[in-house]
DNA sequence: CAAATATAATTAGTATGACAAGTAATTTTT
DNA sequence: AAAAATTACTTGTCATACTAATTATATTTG
């Protein structure tokens, strides 16, 4: 479908400012993950607060939620256990599979940043409104939708 | 500052989806890329394309347009060095530099691309419109500006 | 001008992402 | 129930992202 009034090229822009934002967005997180030493990347974090959410998840089934990859998942849990914070329990029902919990001290972890992650993530959205955010999601998710 | 109405938990959900769109969007162009044996990565194809607008550029002249950093700007260089379409002159006043320059292999690569990556991009858009873009462009640079 | 500072590029290390292939276990098919 | 297909997870490989540190060269300062 050919959007009238906008040439390709232009158009082609949407993937460069998406990847850059994307990055920085990730970037901007990490730093400040680092500078109060949280001791976990953005993306283990996402894993540790959607475990404190609902327990016993899969590894694949955590994929899903996360739209990562088995392999991705399979080494940040690998990271995760090293750090202590969560551990791999043998599914009572299934050989092949794992079922990840929280250590107290995966916990306890999620406890203290929640707030702080939280405060990272707003900076993003100064001087940008609800209206704004709805927008972003409709686009974001018409976009994701799009390809497949 | 608080958004209105909005929970910190709703709103922390904008980085989860902008990190699964921009990575689904470079999936989807790398497996086209793929798919038709364009020999290269998408964030190859940015470099041969930048190049292909402005030669002579230095990798962190380069590196500063892609908003990428000079270790990454490095290794994609010898990659499209080894596949033989960019190559590394010695900046003529500065020792420490190069300019990139494509070779012809690498001018014909973009010609050959150009179009078709254009097309491979537009899909994203479907149903959404010239509106929607501008909306998507000026919140994503909103985003990236309010992060440092 | 010499010393201090800054810049361009590289190298090294770690994390994530995508893809392919492999193993073990489970489910489906016949 | 045996064979075939599927599923859960792992391993390996390559590419990219970010950080820190290094080397060589330029620029600035005292």
């Amino acid at each position: 479908m050919l959007i009238i009034g906008m040439t390709q090229e232009q158009f082609s822009k949407y993937s460069f400012l998406l990847d850059r934002t994307a990055r920085r967005v990730k970037q901007y997180a990490q730093r400040k993950f680092k500078l109060e030493d949280f001791d976990i990347t953005v993306d283990q974090w996402l894993i540790l607060k959607n475990l404190s959410e609902n327990e016993l998840m899969s590894q694949s089934e955590m994929a899903q939620i996360l739209f990562k990859d088995q392999p991705t998942l399979t080494r940040i849990i690998d990271i995760l256990t090293k750090k202590g914070y969560v551990e791999r329990v043998p599914h009572p029902n299934d050989r092949r599979s794992f079922q990840l919990v929280l250590t107290q001290s995966g916990a306890e972890k999620v406890e203290e940043l929640k707030p702080k992650v939280s405060e990272i993530r707003q900076k993003a959205w100064e001087n940008l409104n609800e209206g704004d955010f709805e927008e972003f999601k409709r686009i974001l998710n018409k976009i994701y939708d799009n390809l497949e």
